[in-house]
DNA sequence: CTTATAAGTTTAATAATATTAAACTTTTAT
DNA sequence: ATAAAAGTTTAATATTATTAAACTTATAAG
């Protein structure tokens, strides 16, 4: 079950975050945009005002993001931000070498998410943004690269809506999902050949943590053609990822003792 | 009217906040912190995970703070920050000169906020910590010195609750407060005199942004009787006050256009 | 390893809440 | 000054969230 109420706040902060609030929103936007009444929106509005959530302007009535959201990153930073910032260089060097985009990602219940990525420096890019959403893993060389080493219950849990095709060349069968991700146990690696969007390769490695577990992974994109004109092209990018996913994968033996629990 | 569900939602998101929740939170505390059924708290959870706002561990599963809530203080620290920044060393200033308790405050709405805040360097401290409420504009100098040049229609807004009695000297009587305001306008400056904790006096004046509306406040916070046995104190302290109060002022010449239109 | 206990999840019936339209107020534009 | 638009309030009702109970999974104890 869900909560259609909780369901439609969360869609208007959201809508806060995409457009630009910075000189306030108004009851009327809120409400052409995301469908509700004005009456139910006001109500809603009203409430999340009241947690501080939002505010609205005494004067103009519009509605502005509180400051009581910025502790929110202040808190999330101190717990995460330093994995993040070891990363950084190690992605660089990856973008420095292959001149492609790069991703960091991670997982957070059964949720891929984008925590840090580098645009390509060719003039031929290849981007597929920030994702935060379920039902990718299955397609992407992330995703893949994390789901390969996970337990069955939690591979259980993130496969188990019906896997979504993009592209005429992505996974949508779970026994032949399952063939791939044995390949990818067996190679150290994972790869998407137009899985996810058309006419983009990516290669990915996971990040272990202190426990073994698949905590991130790192992948590398570029445009399909490339990989195939030039043999050598998938070498160089896939040395250039394992060696910084090694790299990163050190930071957890530096930071956390056997038996410490994190996140994700 | 308020939504039920939504502002449990936003009880459970602070109680995130407030607790260490680096290491996950579990349903039965949430449900025993904050008095919620398990079957409705596990419902309310799917629903705020669902949005990418927290998430469960697949494993403990415990809950998380979604990554996607930094990005609220990324837009948020976009906006106003920058006048956080350009006020800190004035606020410094006020602090190294008298060694007192600084806070600057805004409003959003109708809740009074703390943006940033020093605390005193002598053995007896004074702190009334960070403010996010409404029902305290009344109540301290940081408040009134904003209350004190607002718009008619912003003053009943704000006041337009029961003034709630902090100590026996809050000011409840709203004819009262209205010749208090007067007299601040009068003076250029507000006090607190032990009228929201006992023992504590402030002194507040307001600032203005480039329409000479009342944006934010300063105020320095003295044990009470440190102003009684010296006379010279409270003028060192009012001094400091305004000297900054007015240097922060000159921000919105600085950065801002006659027209724009800014929150608060 | 087995059993017991606690925590988490799901369900569907019902009690309670959020939604709605309509009336009303305030604001903005003409 | 008037009209139109945006925002707010209300209370009746349809919809939704809550609840207890059954169930599953995880953890602790024997």
């Amino acid at each position: 079950m869900s909560v259609k109420s909780i369901s439609k706040t969360m869609d208007t902060l959201d809508y806060f975050l995409e457009s630009d609030s910075s000189k306030g929103i108004s009851l009327k936007e809120i409400c052409d945009h995301l469908g509700f009444k004005k009456s139910a929106a006001h109500h809603m509005l009203a409430t999340i005002c009241d947690k501080g959530y939002l505010y609205q302007d005494l004067k103009s009535k519009k509605y502005f993001l509180g400051s009581k959201l910025k502790k929110f990153g202040e808190v999330i930073d101190l717990n995460a931000n330093s994995f993040i910032n070891f990363a950084d260089p190690f992605l660089k060097k990856i973008n420095d070498t292959t001149g492609e985009a790069v991703h960091l990602a991670s997982f957070e219940g059964t949720k891929l998410i984008t925590l840090s990525m580098l645009e390509s420096t060719h003039p031929v890019r290849v981007d597929h943004g920030f994702l935060n959403k379920d039902n990718a893993f299955h397609a992407t060389a992330s995703g893949k690269a994390m789901l390969a080493y996970m337990s069955d219950a939690s591979q259980k849990k993130i496969l188990k809506n019906k896997l979504e095709k993009f592209t005429s060349f992505t996974i949508t069968n779970v026994k032949q999902l399952s063939e791939e991700l044995k390949k990818i146990k067996k190679n150290g690696f994972s790869t998407d050949d137009e899985e996810f969007q058309p006419g983009v390769f990516c290669v990915g490695y996971p990040i272990f943590d202190n426990e073994n577990k698949p905590f991130a992974s790192i992948s590398c994109s570029s445009p399909k053609f490339k990989i195939t004109s030039d043999k050598k092209y998938l070498d160089k990018i896939k040395n250039s990822v394992k060696f910084s996913a090694l790299e990163i994968g050190k930071y957890f033996k530096k930071t956390r003792k056997k038996g410490d629990k994190h996140a994700a």
